[in-house]
DNA sequence: ATAGCGATGTCCT
DNA sequence: GGACATCGCTATC
């Protein structure tokens, strides 16, 4: 099954997110491909959403949650974990939805040695579990920062072909092929508020904007978003 | 259950 | 310059 076009993305997040949920996020490099079947993500939206990275106008971070829907966003925090979203809606809308876990289907092997290569003791949980726990897994870095979703595999086009003028100047990180299959059939999910979003007025942006599918291992576990301190 | 903390890019002052 | 980040792991009550 092929990669939607890229308006199939252009929606609201808020009715793009459970359609995620059941599908097939994939990511091929040099190193070989991993690829998930998304079991939690939330909603981001623009302007009137506080939590959104793209709250607060355009900044050279955010730069491609405001182009077209079918690319990735993927930023990094909290000084080890980068994070992948996918840009939903039309350019200059700011909207997006963050892939929170999923289930690893393909690359297996690959996706443990990631880890492993980060961290002294043998994972104990779901390999993508959590935010920074799906572009570990998937391989993503900063490179892959507006990477589109197409149906470019890394099977059907050569190294150069996937990765054209990439930074590998340094060497180091490689911006890799990206795309996305939607599940056969709607998945049945629940909903709640979204981990980690909070700000004055709290309740203000409480919105229960996470979608995930009830029972699924690599769910997350529901933390409150940790209060902010306040002058 | 909950608190501490790592380790750094990004944005505001 | 400094606060904080769409955590996640680990240690401790």
């Amino acid at each position: 099954m092929p990669t939607p076009p890229p308006s199939w993305f252009e929606r609201d997040p808020l009715e793009l997110a459970p359609l995620l949920l059941g599908g097939v996020l994939r990511r091929a490099d040099a190193a070989g491909a991993v690829a998930l079947r998304v079991t939690e993500v939330e909603a981001y939206r623009g302007a009137d959403d506080p939590g959104a990275h793209s709250f607060r106008g355009m900044t050279q971070r955010n730069a491609t949650m405001f182009g077209p829907g079918g690319h990735v966003y993927c930023y990094f925090t909290y000084g080890m974990h980068h994070a992948v979203n996918i840009v939903a809606g039309p350019a200059g809308s700011g909207w997006g939805v963050l892939v929170r876990a999923g289930e690893v289907v393909e690359g297996r092997a690959l996706a443990l040695e990631r880890r492993s290569a980060r961290r002294a003791s043998p994972p104990t949980g779901e390999l993508a579990r959590g935010p920074g726990n799906v572009a570990q897994a998937l391989g993503a870095t900063l490179a892959d920062d507006a990477a589109p979703l197409s149906d470019a595999t890394f099977a059907d086009s050569t190294l150069s072909d996937a990765t054209p003028a990439g930074p590998s100047a340094a060497g180091s990180a490689e911006r890799g092929a990206w795309s996305f299959v939607p599940a056969a059939a709607s998945v049945p999910h629940a909903t709640g508020p979204r981990v980690g979003v909070s700000g004055p007025g709290g309740d203000a942006i409480a919105h229960p904007w996470r979608y995930w599918m009830p029972g699924e291992p690599s769910v997350s576990a529901y933390r409150p978003a940790t209060p902010r301190r306040r002058a």
